[in-house]
RNA sequence: GGAGGAGUGCCCGAGUGGCUAAAGGGGACGGACUGUAAAUCCGUUGGCUAAGCCUACGUUGGUUCGAAUCCAACCUCCUCCA
């Protein structure tokens, strides 16, 4: 195992001198080989999501920006939609399957993914990133053909020894025929892209290695191929906790699924133990400026926190929404800002029918139920125009609504809202 | 196949007939402090039209005025034996 952000002197690859440096380097195959062949020029790499929700989230942003470094330093990447893998569900250290998801929710799944990919590598242009979807060629496969073809290749002795599924077996719990078969099929997504592209190297997130080693196994058996593999580490806080949670949920990178503004609040957040590492792993900011910023100290490590959460803001969402985002974060916390533009809006009627304050922060999703609203209430942790409210019986009127009809809605701390009505 | 043990709220875990919406801890959220940090302290942590009602201790039935607690069957897991 490498540890993160040591300077590789004995690297010959620029390539992976960088992967290390930023801190996106958990274990490699063949760490010299791997070396040597990204010094001889460019390769063609993959990384693969499957399509379990409408969008990614700030974990997947890992493989990512290694995809994207690669990129840079003239490497193709190819991002892998798993259309036809979601349909098995990837068994690794999951203690229970997934519910399966039916094709529905899946293409609309493989859509929002989709999107969030696209902002992140540079799909333009004859030699730019490519973005398949493995539905393509695994939905292809007759049954006896796969089974001779490729089952042939790989031997239960050897997959039952992969750590992924060891707990599971262990533990006696069931793992089905169509789980355990989903390793062969990521297998051979990478055989196929390696066939199809010419892809010769696989990046995913430390629980694929079982996945990716058996890929370059099928590569080496069924063709000859030296292929390889690189795992991303786990995004961790430095309190050692996994990471990607806030009190809204999953930090998503789909702007349907979080705001922008959410996004950046959620890395303005980060732990200052955590800064330099993030730093390092989601801007693209030389490494001696992410140095520079570490070694800030007390409240001018916020500074850094800004750069941080603007520069991850603008790779995912782009310049113009980061800049938005930074100066509504300026605008709110720097005294007596207000939101400028509505977040929720809701109809003008309500107003009449009678509108409580706990429905308005159910309504708003400040609460997810009225009990909930209620303890926030009576906690003292709501505000109405900055003015603390704690009668939970209180109802909103219309004499409620500053300039423009709006209602400046606050719980706790971070969580403002501006709601409009019409 | 045989014997024994276990299944509790988001998680861990106490609870062996009424005082139990269920101790304690973790997490989460709110408050204080601060730097939109950490640590610390305080509070909250099933739902509802909040007086009251409803739903909850693997599942389904049963005993009882009353069950997380007793009984039966079933499901799942653990340990030992074959």
């Amino acid at each position: 195992m490498l540890e993160a952000g040591k300077p590789a002197t004995r690297l010959k690859s620029e390539t992976l001198q960088v992967l290390l440096e930023r801190g996106l380097v958990n274990q490699a195959s063949d760490l010299e080989a791997l070396d040597a062949r990204l010094a001889e020029g460019p390769v063609t790499v993959y990384a693969g999501f499957d399509a379990t929700a409408g969008s990614l989230h700030v974990g997947h942003l890992m493989p990512l920006m290694a995809m994207r470094w690669m990129q840079k330093l003239g490497h193709r990447p190819i991002a892998v939609l798993g259309g036809g893998t979601t349909q098995v569900g990837d068994p690794s250290f999951r203690n229970e399957a997934r519910p399966l998801l039916n094709d529905l929710q899946i293409s609309a799944n493989v859509a929002g993914i989709r999107r969030c990919i696209d902002r992140l590598v540079d799909m333009s242009g004859e030699d730019g990133a490519i973005m398949v979807d493995n539905a393509e060629w695994l939905t292809e496969f007759r049954f006896l053909e796969f089974l001779r073809d490729y089952g042939s290749q790989f031997t239960v002795n050897r997959m039952v020894t992969f750590e992924s599924v060891k707990s599971r077996l262990e533990a006696q719990s069931p793992l089905t025929v169509l789980e355990f078969c989903y390793m062969m099929l990521q297998a051979v997504d990478f055989l196929e892209l390696s066939r199809r592209y010419n892809c010769e190297m696989q990046i995913g997130g430390s629980d694929q290695w079982g996945n990716i080693v058996n890929g370059i196994e099928l590569g080496r058996k069924a063709d000859g191929r030296k292929l390889h593999g690189l795992t991303v580490p786990l995004l961790t806080t430095a309190g050692g906790a996994k990471m990607g949670k806030t009190a809204a949920g999953a930090v998503w990178l789909h702007p349907e699924h979080l705001s922008p503004f959410g996004f950046w609040q959620f890395w303005r957040n980060t732990a200052d133990a955590d800064v330099g590492r993030f730093l390092r792993l989601f801007t693209e900011l030389p490494i001696n400026e992410v140095e520079r910023l570490s070694l800030l100290q007390g409240n001018e490590l916020n500074e850094a926190k800004k750069i941080l959460s603007t520069q991850v803001t603008a790779i995912v969402h782009g310049a113009e929404e980061a800049r938005t985002a930074l100066e509504q974060g300026e605008a709110l916390f720097s005294g007596d800002g207000d939101l400028t533009d509505p977040t929720h809006v809701l109809p003008r009627e309500c107003l009449s029918e009678g509108l409580g304050l706990l429905e308005l922060l159910v309504r708003i999703g400040f609460a997810d139920t009225n009990g909930e609203a209620r303890r926030l209430v009576e906690g003292g942790g709501v505000r109405l125009n900055r003015q603390v409210i704690e009668d939970v019986r209180r109802q909103i009127s219309v004499g409620d609504l500053q300039a423009e009809d709006r209602l400046a809605v606050a719980v706790g701390k971070r969580r403002k809202a501006l709601v409009g009505f019409s």
